[in-house]
DNA sequence: ATAGTTCTTGATCGTTCATTCAAAAACAGC
DNA sequence: GCTGTTTTTGAATGAACGATCAAGAACTAT
């Protein structure tokens, strides 16, 4: 009983998440998402509240398609460790194919966000609080299996992981190196087995 | 035989290099750093020629104090290791000191400033080579020592001893949990001395 | 067809931004 | 105590920013 709604939300979503991956949330301006959208301003407010409201949800979507692949990548039928391979070797290759090298878009929003904004840092938090715990729970099944001695606990050898998640994001920044990346995964990996597997040229 | 300049360069630079540390180079105004800096925008615009210049030289003078910080922790009398162990636990200790968390001025502009600006991120790729050098050198004399079957180049593990400046950096905005940062610290070292030597509670 | 409702449009608002510049101020040389 | 030179001042500039809103457009229900 009203005109409809002409735009698909998810698709509006899915193109400001672009700008603000490329541009950071200070750096994107409402005449670029205006361009990248094809909504109108007015829309725009009307369906998002204001730009505020739209890196939010633009973060939000961010994190569900992340998920999803972290939840692929470390549910599969292979031993711990394997799977936490693949999610770092995964890392990898998507950090060597992204070509504007834009990193991951809440790495880069958890430095540019002063910590005083509680609202989008708790979120960033809680977001990097289910990659650690999902480490955790594979890292459980891993001391479990008896072929790794425990020197440590879980929780910390997963916080270590999410550290290296960090580390390789900013590193790719300045030196995209495919081999270098390599090096450094397999130098985490190594504190998890306590010896060095891939070979290297 | 004209006016003299009224204001200490070093000083003024010091104030500025605090309010784009806090507030990054987008976020910074104009107005921030004249309040900041005493000077007015006629001034600061004579000493440094425009906003960008100036954020370029507090780069700069930011790098000339890290580079001291770091030459004094490892080019002491101690064994390499040690050495790399008491930077690390400086860099701990400072991000638990740092009540802002503003975290690393550089590993924070890295990640602000677009990749395709090639002024400033080709001199952030210069300055973290530096440091990267300088582990280099002190991993060099550790795999010198005998005391470690090198599983790889020095090159190598100072690259994995940047990434874990990066991020230990990025962790800290998110955990500034001092219990955390000192685990983290303990697996980055036991990359490179094959064992775990501190104990934790 | 008409009325009622919601969406889209894009010009417009007041702010804030980086930057400039004419005028005033502070020195050195003579 | 002038004169010449440079610095300081802070108001002014135009551009860009986030946000708003009245008018027109598109649809449904009756």
């Amino acid at each position: 009983m009203a005109r409809p709604i002409e735009f698909d939300r998810e698709d509006v979503l899915r193109k400001a998440i672009g700008v603000f991956w490329q541009k950071g949330y200070g750096g994107a301006s409402i005449k670029d998402l205006v361009e990248a959208t094809g909504l109108q301003p007015g829309s725009l407010y009307a369906a998002f509240g204001d730009k505020r409201g739209l890196f939010l949800a633009a973060i939000d979507g961010y994190f569900e398609d992340m998920k999803g692949m972290i939840f692929t990548m470390l549910h599969t039928d292979q031993t711990p460790i394997v799977r936490i391979e693949a999610f770092f070797n995964r890392l990898v290759s998507d950090s060597v194919t992204d070509e504007h090298r834009k990193g991951c878009f809440l790495v880069n929003t958890l430095l540019e966000i002063p910590i005083h904004d509680l609202e989008i840092n708790s979120r960033l938090q809680a977001m990097f609080g289910e990659v650690e715990n999902e480490f955790k729970c594979v890292l459980k099944e891993h001391i479990a299996s008896g072929e790794f001695d425990s020197r440590q606990s879980p929780e910390e050898l997963a916080r270590f992981l999410v550290m290296g998640i960090y580390g390789l994001r900013v590193f790719n920044k300045t030196q995209p190196d495919i081999s270098a990346l390599k090096s450094i995964v397999d130098n985490l990996l190594f504190v998890l087995r306590g010896k060095s597997c891939n070979e290297r040229t």
